[in-house]
This record gives structure tokens, C-alpha cells and sequence, in this order.
DNA sequence: ATGAAAGCGCTAACAC
DNA sequence: GTGTTAGCGCTTTCAT
């Protein structure tokens, strides 16, 4: 295993001291040019490459930015993963990885923003869940500069990027109101990129704007495993009148509902119209597809880092809640909308 | 900002030196017992968290596995994520993220690993792609400990984990070829987990072995947009015999030839047999429920981080490209395998 | 415009 | 057992 070369050997390759690399390969401007270019040449024929570890120790800065997943979101967020990986990369920062899993149990937040700290990550991105509380107060606590994805929150060291879902849940309850049908379902299942507590809010808040109130049994909580949900709407449909609309916190379970609907003979969207959240590919592969509520998924990655690296270089930050625009796309499971 | 606690603080606090403070969170053993207890409170104390960058330069090393990633990976291998994830924090490895767009033009593999011997990270897990041969080349160059997810290699610095690609070709053609049956479409469409150049090769052997040829006209390659995917499926079925067994090389794509034959009237599992690849949540989604290989997913995740920190280790690695056992799990897209 | 030297926070020889 | 000290590779004053 040859030696990695360092700063040193460029210098004395290219005649110079160590300080006049340094300014180099971090582009200050007083460096003479033929200095600079037989620097430049040194690096390149040696093929340096400064060793990050050092300048992080150097300039207390590690330029890394850790995203914390929960391991289920993983197959939701591709293009958040692009957001996030592309605007890292832009903004030249590395991004750690770390996963929490469903539960949260055997490797809680807490856990994992201790190793965040451990590891001198300039910032953190965390999505909306459950334990996100205990989370921000630790990072508020450790000072470390912090991006939420999916919930509205923002503090001294915290941002986040989220959509207005009180808005998607009361406009979709409205819709219907307004054309008579109060016979709603709210399919709740975990979901990190929308605020379902918001979402109940706003359907509501709609319901009470119409001088009815929306009962707390129109409200389904399921499974994330899709037989598993499959298996509780063709329960629910056992047991209970058919509802006229149903609003489901994901696509996937959106689908299990309307294959439950399918076994039973319930048409859609004849009978009962269904909508999706997210858009995911689940919305498209479904039959009838799914009318769902599109996100800006890849935005909001994107987003997320800039907010960090605005927070940690201290620019301006004129909105430190930023909402992103949802739209619904409508499809073949839905007529009313 | 409040500066952090650092090794020094604590050694001062306990009254003794800095040595001992970094003996005491190393876990040498011969600290007395006393010295190591008045240590761990005035850690406690002050609530210090070792700089990990600092012990990374120290030490030469970072503790770090890079991932690099195909963007378009992650909504098949949350489960792979759920294994890298555990794995790394058992060992106490940190994961830092690179994310290659599909089409590998705007950030090639090359300049990810460039990247990646910046950061001075210990190894680099990479997944099987088009041009992993120019990856390969630059991780020994650089000496970089590597393995590779998804195609069997190996070298002196590189492990790899795989599924017997060819057998699952064989294996599957010599079903139906004892069958009588050689009518078989070969769909191709990318994919990280499986080598579908091998699995092609499987199918071929097994032609040959029963005296016939798998013409390079009963291979279809196509997108992984849904969408794009079923026109194409829509077309070849229009254009073309219906051919009795389908082998899709990713689930998705063959949900995709599902609906496809639905719209044209084709019966499955009756008139067509269709295989999908790697068993995911479209394989239990799709109608009727798709029989699927699957692919031990976590583990190989597992395993990938395993092998790289045994050979950061120079641990004994009895075998550099492990094989993983693959199941065809049968459900209602075919009757005669 | 360039060099010398003092850190950044920690580990690991080497002393005692 | 514990302390002293020399790095690890780089950035950043402060001189020149």
C-alpha cells in the first residue's frame, strides 16, 4: 500500500512551500500565476488529492451533510435521494447516511443523532416521524444545524421543507362537501413526506365549515405491509357500509383498497372514488390508475440541502418553513374531483 | 456556538492527562479502574463526544464505507438499505452516500470515486452497472477496498456478493424446454441485483443443451418507466406470436407485460406464463400475484459491508465473490414450473 | 507573493 | 499505570 501523497510532497515537487499548495487548491487569488500553474502541474502529476479528514480537522468544518432515513422511505424517495444526492454534490458537500428502522426501536433517533454528532456532520436532514420532537431537541441542543422534510417546523437551528397538507385535506373533503357526499374514509398509514395529522385537520376543518363534523371511525389506520392492509380494508368493506370516497395517506395503500373494492364487486369510481397520495409509480400501475397528490419530491431534497448549507455559511434565509406546491393528478379513480 | 468539549477539557476535569482520557474511551485495559471511573464522569459530565474527524486523521483512518448508488436503485432495495444500514452501525462503520443519476453521463462513476478517495473513505461498496469495469480499475488503482453488489468479481481488493444469475436462466428455460415448450420472450430491462447478461447466457445453455437456439429475436430490452415499458409490451404483442413463457428481468417490467396481455385479452397463467425478478411489493401488487425470483436483499446488503470491513481488516476472507441462495417463489402468473 | 509556524483533536510510541 | 510528545495533513495567521 504506497503512501497517499500529501501537501508536502506537492510542494517540494513544485518547489514551494506547503502554505502556497494550500492557497492553490483552495483557489485564493494572490498566488502568482506561474507559482500557481507549476503548483497546478505538481497536483497533477502526482495526482494529489487533498485528504478531506485533514481539512475538516483544519477548518472545523467536515462539509457533510447527514441524512437520516427511515429504512422504510427508502422505496418512495428515489427522486428525493436524487435531489438530495445532485445538490450535495453541486454544493460540494459529502452526505452520510443513516438509517432508523420502522419501529424505531432497537436504534432510535436519539441513537442515531449521537452518532450525527460523533462524526462532526456540519448538518443533519431528518424527515417527519414520530420521535421527530426528541430528535429536534437534540439537535437544537447539540447547536447542529437541521433540515426537516415533510412536517412544518423551523427554530433557531432548524428548517424545513414540507406541503400544506391541512390545504390537500380540506380541499378534497370540500370538493365532496360541496357536491353533497360527506361519506368519506381516511385511510391513515405511515407515510414521512406528508403531514398526516395536518391532512385529518383539514378534512375537519372542512367538515365543520359544512356544519358536520367528521366522526373519528371514519378514520382507518393500516398497515405499511400491503397484504396486511389488503387483508383490513376487505375486513373494514365486510363490516361497513361502503363508503363513496376514500382518501389514502399513500398510493400503496390506495391500491390494496382498490383491490379490496375489486373482490367485493365495488366499482370504482362508479360506486367509490379513491384517492392516492405521493404519485408514485404504485398510482400509474394500479387498475383503474389512481388519481393521487403529486409532490415535488425531487425539490424537496434538493431543497433541504440548500436550506442547510444556507444555515451553515450563513446566507440569507428569507423563509426557513418553505411549502412546496402539491398538485392532484387526476386519473381513473376518481369522477367527482 | 459553544465550542465543543474536547479531549483536553475532559483530562483536565478528571486531573490526568489526555492519554489516559483517550486510553479510557479506546477501551485499553490498563487503566486503573479508579482513574477510568473519575474519566467516564467527567466525560459524562461534560457530555464530550470524541471528534471522530480528528481520530480519523490520527489514525489514518475514517471508519467511513462509501455507498455509491444508482439513483434508480432505491425503490428496489430499501431491504438492502435496512441490511448496509445495520451492518455498518454494528461495526461501527459510518455510510456516506454517492448517487450516480441513471444514464451515468452528468456524473460518472469515475468522478464519484474520485470523490469518494477524497473523502478518504476505507472502502466503497458499488453496484453492479455498465461501467463498473472503469470503477473497478480506479478502486485498485487507488487501492481501494471494494465489493461489489449484484455481478460476481473479485481481485485483490475487491469481494463481491451475487445470485447465480445463470442458474436462474437455466434453470427456468430448462422448466418449460422439458416441458416442450421453447416459446420464451426474454425481457430485458436494467437492473442492479442480477447480472442479466449471465442470466441470458443461462437461458442460451439450456436452448443448446436441448438441441435448439435462443435467437437473439426472443429478447426484448426496454424501460424502466412504467408507462414506456407497457407500450412497449402493448406493441410487441400486437406486432408478434404471443409467446407462452415471459421472463422479465425486474418485477416491474413484467407487471407492465401483465397488463399488457390483460388489454389484449391474453390469459395468465393460461395462454402466458410470466417470471418476474427479485420478488418486491409489485410482484404481491400485481393481478394475478407474480411468481418472482427472490433475492435474499438484506443479507446481500449485509454482507457487502461484511466483506469490506474484513478486508480493512485483513481478517481470513475464506471466500472473495459469495454466492447467495436465490428462491423462486411461485404465486399465480404460472401453472407448469 | 510567499514562507514559517501554530494549531485543529486525537492516537500511539516512548518514557517514567 | 500514567504522562510526554511527536505526528496525522491541512488551514491560517503572521512575518518577510
Amino acid at each position: 500500500m504506497k503512501k497517499k501523497t500529501t501537501i508536502y510532497d506537492v510542494a517540494e515537487e513544485a518547489d514551494v512551500s506547503l502554505a502556497t499548495v494550500s492557497r492553490v487548491i483552495n483557489g485564493s487569488n494572490v498566488v502568482k500565476k506561474a507559482t500557481r500553474d507549476r503548483v497546478l502541474e505538481a497536483i497533477k502529476r502526482l495526482d494529489f488529492k487533498p485528504n478531506q479528514v485533514a481539512r475538516g480537522l483544519a477548518t472545523s468544518k467536515s462539509t457533510t451533510i447527514a441524512v437520516v432515513f427511515p429504512q422504510s422511505i427508502f422505496a418512495r424517495v428515489k427522486d428525493m435521494i436524487g435531489g438530495i444526492g445532485d445538490t450535495g454534490r453541486t454544493l460540494d458537500y459529502s452526505l452520510t447516511m443513516y438509517t432508523t428502522d420502522e419501529l424505531g426501536d432497537s436504534n432510535p433517533l436519539e441513537d442515531v443523532i449521537e452518532r450525527v454528532v460523533k462524526s462532526r456532520a456540519d448538518g443533519v436532514i431528518l424527515f417527519n416521524s414520530q420521535d421527530i420532537e426528541k430528535g429536534l431537541e437534540l439537535t437544537k441542543q447539540y447547536n447542529l444545524p437541521t433540515a426537516v422534510i415533510g412536517q412544518k417546523t423551523s427554530d433557531d437551528n432548524v428548517c424545513s421543507v414540507y406541503v400544506d397538507a391541512k390545504a390537500i385535506g380540506y380541499d378534497l373533503a370540500k370538493n365532496y362537501l360541496d357536491k353533497g357526499i360527506d361519506d368519506i374514509l381516511f385511510v391513515k398509514a405511515r407515510q414521512n413526506l406528508i403531514d398526516l395529522n395536518s391532512l385529518h385537520e383539514g378534512i375537519k376543518e372542512a367538515f365543520v365549515e359544512a356544519g358536520k363534523t367528521f366522526e373519528d371511525d371514519r378514520v382507518i389506520t393500516t398497515s405499511n405491509e400491503f397484504e396486511q392492509a389488503h387483508n383490513d380494508f376487505a375486513n373494514y368493506l365486510d363490516s361497513h357500509q361502503t363508503p363513496r370516497v376514500v382518501i389514502a395517506g399513500y398510493d400503496k395503500e390506495a391500491v390494496a383498497f382498490v383491490q379490496a373494492c375489486d373482490d367485493k364487486g365495488v366499482h370504482i369510481p362508479d360506486d367509490l372514488e379513491i384517492i392516492g397520495m405521493v404519485d408514485s409509480t404504485y398510482a400509474i400501475i394500479s387498475r383503474p390508475k389512481l388519481t393521487s397528490v403529486h409532490l415535488p419530491i425531487y425539490d424537496m431534497g434538493a431543497v433541504a440541502v440548500r436550506m442547510i448549507t444556507k444555515m451553515l455559511n450563513e446566507e440569507e434565509i428569507d423563509e426557513r418553513a418553505v411549502c412546496m406546491k402539491h398538485t392532484v393528478v387526476k386519473r381513473d379513480s376518481t369522477k367527482l374531483l
